[in-house]
DNA sequence: AGGCCTTGATGCAAGCACTGCAAGAATGAC
DNA sequence: GTCATTCTTGCAGTGCTTGCATCAAGGCCT
């Protein structure tokens, strides 16, 4: 008995014999010489040292053994075809399933219409969106559980690669009715005059102004911290304060709330993509993150024309 | 993208590579020197039209299409390497299963014994018993339900082929106190003198004799006509008459019911093994005829002794 | 920061296996 | 009894795959 494993040929040739119940009709199924069939099946025996049919140059049939391995061959064969065809279902986007990472800051600007337009050519493909705050965005990415994601952080980090879309400055939003709502700047030394709220340290954006005023004299003190930007545009909306908000995150215009530039200094986050590197992306993935891109290309224009 | 479907070899190659990680570990395992492997992955992804590895010569990683695939593929070379285990393991009795058809009057002589020494030479094999009438019996080796069959009917049916084992036989079975128990021989012409009973003709059985009986008187009235020898015996133990069995049928002594050659025309049934024609028996079912034809040739002669 | 070592890819010649054609043996059909 | 079909075997050619030697690149150690 050879320990050699038989050819995935030779079983493809056994199971097509099996079922046919003839050399002759299988090797023609099979698109092979009817002698090198047989050789094939005879190589088969030999290897796993069973007889597999019994042959009369009349008939042929398969042996008690034969039909048990049969049944079991054959399963083996469907299923590996089943792979080979998911394997190209998904490589060509008619399958499968894309996982993408996105800040809560940033899930409303980017993915509805993004979303939209990919199940529209992509029906066949899941899409999952995990949003969260930028750390844990991060390490889905990081653990392998998100394809790629959106984040404003993790360009430091060499885990993961950092591809940048958009700067977005943060701005004061303020009610329409309020003073500062119809000013072209505001510094951020002025926030002290109003009540205003922000959002906590439990936010990397928090961090990420802090750092920037780290020169200047702290903040004044706000009447109320969230952890959300979005809790944020509310508080403003209903009328009891400004709040400091990335750009984006502002309603789109006409809206009962704007967002009006604080300077000296300007201070801005940067959005990108964050994938692992080395890590090639999901073609559905891939697909997904091309359309991000264009979206944001689309999209930065519009949203300086707001302010400039 | 050629249509040409992937070699198991390529697939255990790309599975090897898969887990370890590494092309030169891939290759130590697969006894195969590291070009050939990388030859082989790259034939494999050119065949697929697709990247299955992230590679920089300095790490291995599976890209998201890979591991899907890998997570595919290594179910399916499981499934099949277990197979042929299982099949080494069948033809080797270490595995699998034989169906044996035995008529209701050969049962308990033939099988018990068989099956302990089978048991006990084969434990990994399950044996399954199909006990019915020889009619029930011969359809069962027909259809493929049994492997092969005690029988005493079938002979000349050309779809089985029929192996003698031995000729008992029919003798008067007789409570020990009766008048003919002592007899060394009774004629079928006496048997009107006592009460007595024989198979129904839903027995096979009955069928022979009364060929064999043809052309003389037909027999006299009996008492009581059965199904199934096994009730006959019953019938004579319980001191209710006399009854006409094959000669094996007899519980062996010593018993309260003793056999009388019945003679003047002796009549006897062949068992044998019945099996298809042009199909070979599993190892399994092979084994257990080949013990059941040494236990045949064993027990055939101490039977006669009974008599001669 | 430079050299070294490891890892994967590629060029090339040799070996092997597989294939197809032609002929042979055996079985069922007419 | 003869024919035809079907599987097996002999033979030569071709193509694939392998292994060795070599190349390129990325970390690691000093």
């Amino acid at each position: 008995m050879s320990t050699l494993k038989p050819t995935l040929a030779d079983l493809r040739a056994f199971v097509t014999v099996g079922e046919l119940q003839s050399f002759a009709a299988a090797a023609r199924a099979l698109h092979l010489s009817q002698p090198a069939l047989s050789r094939r099946i005879s190589h088969l025996e030999h290897l796993l040292d069973v007889r597999l049919f019994d042959r009369t140059t009349r008939s042929v049939e398969l042996t008690p053994l034969g039909q048990r391995f049969l049944a079991q061959v054959r399963n083996v064969i469907t299923d590996l075809d089943r792979s080979v065809v998911d394997l190209h279902d998904v490589a060509h986007l008619e399958a499968g399933d894309v996982t993408i990472g996105c800040v809560f800051s940033a899930v409303h600007h980017f993915l509805p219409a993004v979303i939209r337009t990919y199940r529209e050519r992509h029906p066949h493909v899941l899409v999952r969106i995990i949003e969260e705050g930028a750390d844990e965005v991060l390490q889905s990415v990081k653990s392998g559980e998100a394809d790629f994601a959106l984040n404003y952080t993790g360009m430091q980090d060499p885990e993961v690669a950092f591809t940048p879309l958009l700067k977005e400055p943060f701005v004061l939003a303020c009610p329409v009715g309020h003073p500062l709502a119809r000013r072209r700047s505001v510094r951020w030394a002025e926030i002290g005059d109003y009540p205003y709220a922000l959002v906590s340290h439990a936010s990397r954006n928090r961090v990420l102004i802090d750092q920037a005023l780290a020169e200047l004299a702290p903040l004044p003190r706000p009447v109320c911290e969230f952890r959300h930007i979005s809790t944020l545009i509310g508080f403003v909306e209903n009328g009891l304060g400004v709040a400091i908000v990335p750009q984006l995150t502002l309603p789109r215009p006409p809206a009962s709330v704007v967002g009006v530039r604080l300077e000296h200094p300007s201070i801005s986050r940067t959005i990108g993509l964050t994938q692992r590197t080395g890590r090639s992306l999901s073609p559905a993935a891939a697909a997904f993150a091309e359309l991000i891109t264009q979206a944001s290309q689309a999209t930065a224009r519009p949203a300086r024309r707001v302010r400039a």
